[in-house]
DNA sequence: AGTCTCTTTGGAAACGTTTCCATCCACATA
DNA sequence: TATGTGGATGGAAACGTTTCCAAAGAGACT
């Protein structure tokens, strides 16, 4: 039994004894048709096994019933999260999802949206290294292809869905302030391939300086710092006199827990530690993370329905930011006066100190 | 400026003062060309910021360069990684990725596959319900479309790409008997739509049996119970004669010692638990997660290898399972003799106790 | 000069669909 | 009976490609 090719709407007009048109306008629903020649295509379609080849319908209906999405990796819960809220709410519209990873790869990512041109994608959900100068995002606008973008701030002539990083971040500061801290400091993994990560950190130094704290630390790590508390914790020991830490994302918060025990400093008394985007394991934590809460799934749900409005003609309007709140865990408390009194004798000065890590 | 419809190679022909069938051979490099040629069509089809139209193509070639991607759901890191192990293997070879999550539904699983066949996939990598049981991947198969499963073991007639789940769950069971259990217990949150689930099960009470252990607990939690900590708590309370808990993955490991610290019992000393999976944050946690170690991206890398091979006629075949290893936390110790005294009394029968949550 | 071969080229069909348009038929109205 | 109305139907073009095939031209050989 060799696969054989599967039916197509000529073979259906065939058996139903009828024009290819009116094949055509029975399976659609798109046109008038006597019950009996309905029945008898629609029986005909049901005999065959028959169904529609998208590639034709999109040739001829310049439609591909497929929206492209792309983010930076689906290995980073948060986006994976984004990208299943889009599918989510894409679910009964009858388009698929057409995806990319770039791996934070601003190469990439504009060959990923030429890719998805090509393949004459409807509509464009996307959270990229840089929208703004992406030149493949150009051309899609151009060709009138909506696109909604997520996770960024609002940006010149784009539609995006986002959380008010900047405000949020600022949150954060106060309550580190109101706690009492006045050193604290601000820990990225990907800074400068990240707006989200920037924008935070700039509405934290911004609420800093509004509270009278001292400038934030700034403090970039490698992946490999990420990946091994020892490495980590080796560098937040350069980092002595700070007494709480934003996290510019939760696993990043987690690890410096994780780090911080490392070095026999305890969370909260020693380092308060909170962290951005509100993953469900921070809740379980023997010490439970004191996070901004979001939820990226109604990002992508968002996104989503936007271009969904666009696409029927709707327009494509910029929303407000999604709300997020502050999820009081355990890890922030008011710094230890004795801690710190002890150990800023061996500080160093810290208002930008450098960010790399120690050779090991 | 309204979008202007792109350019196509009928375009670039006319602009290069040529044939249409020239021009696709230079674009194609399928053909012989002059020199002259070639340098016309190459240089009109950049001034004309040509790309070719997938549709058109896909019409034509009956290949859409498409491969179908169904998993059950992004939300779960774990299948979330296998598709971004998909993708970057599928990096460079021109196949783009159509993605569908059926969030463990038998239903909703069939009528993905059905649309990746409408859009003629020319593959197809699944994680299902019952792939065994699916029309449509039946379907899929008469047509001579490959497709290579992930998380499944070995099925009749399917190609595979796993963990041997029997095998690693056994591994768990000796580990538990060498620690000194007797009475332990196999936790899972979607036992009845997971051949994995089951499968872990199996192997775990073939080995209890096996070294002399009473058969394991089955306790089949909700995703309210797996949600909040004191729900799952009052379950757990029920099986106070188990000490030691092999969950079937790591976040309802996570979870049960968040629930273990509720009932006010310390992990390792009064409940032992080991995971499954092997998620990072596993390592990071106060007391790390003992568990078993696999890699869905690898999965993911290896099911899109198996489909590459098959799609450059290689043939599509069986590979042995993936390695995992057991990663030796800290929630795995010899059982509390006191404890297990003390409670015992109060313990109920528990060979295959009701595996309902308590109303409350 | 005639014949052959080889390279370069373009015309046209085909892929599966939708849709415009014309035709046909039945029936109602004048 | 002639005219008009309106629904049902099918032919054919178009969407953007690839590829088969034939034609045309350039040398090279007899």
């Amino acid at each position: 039994m060799l696969p054989l090719p599967p039916a197509t709407i000529k073979d259906v007009a065939r058996l139903a004894g009828c024009g290819i048109a009116t094949a055509s306008r029975v399976l659609n629903k798109s046109g008038p048709a006597s019950t009996d020649m309905r029945e008898r295509v629609e029986r005909a379609a049901r005999d065959l096994g028959f169904s529609f080849n998208a590639a034709g319908r999109a040739l001829q209906s310049r439609k591909s019933m497929t929206i492209g999405c792309l983010v930076p990796s689906l290995a980073n819960p948060v986006f994976a999260e984004a990208v299943q809220g889009v599918q989510s709410e894409l679910l009964g519209s009858g388009y698929q999802i057409l995806i990319s990873c770039s791996n934070y790869d601003d190469a990439a990512d504009n060959a990923a949206i030429t890719t998805l041109l090509e393949n004459s994608v409807d509509g464009i959900i996307a959270t990229m290294v840089a929208p703004d100068r992406s030149a493949a995002l150009m051309q899609a606008k151009q060709r009138g292809i909506p696109v909604s973008l997520m996770f960024h701030d609002p940006l010149d002539g784009m539609v995006t869905t986002y959380v008010d990083n900047f405000v949020a971040a600022g949150e954060v500061a106060r309550r580190f302030a109101t706690s009492g801290h006045r050193r604290v400091g601000f820990l990225a993994l990907r800074f400068s391939t990240s707006d989200r990560s920037r924008n935070r950190y700039a509405g934290f130094h911004a609420q800093c300086r509004a509270r009278g704290l001292a400038d934030p630390s700034l403090i970039e790590i490698s992946e490999e710092e990420a990946r091994y508390p020892e490495r980590l914790a080796a560098t937040l020991a350069r980092y002595r006199d700070v007494t709480a830490l934003f996290a510019s994302n939760d696993f990043l918060a987690i690890a410096v827990q994780k780090a911080a025990r490392h070095l026999g400093w305890q969370v909260p008394q020693d380092l308060s530690v909170v962290g951005f985007d509100g993953i469900e394991v921070g809740r379980l934590l023997e010490t439970p993370l004191t996070t901004i809460e979001t939820s990226p799934e109604a990002m992508g749900q968002r996104a989503a329905q936007s271009l969904l409005n666009a696409l029927q003609g709707l327009g494509l309007t910029q929303q407000p930011p999604l709300p997020f709140s502050f999820r009081e865990g355990e890890t922030l408390a008011a710094p230890n006066p004795k801690r710190t009194d002890d150990d800023r004798v061996a500080a160093q000065p810290s208002s930008v100190p450098p960010a790399q890590a120690p050779k090991q």
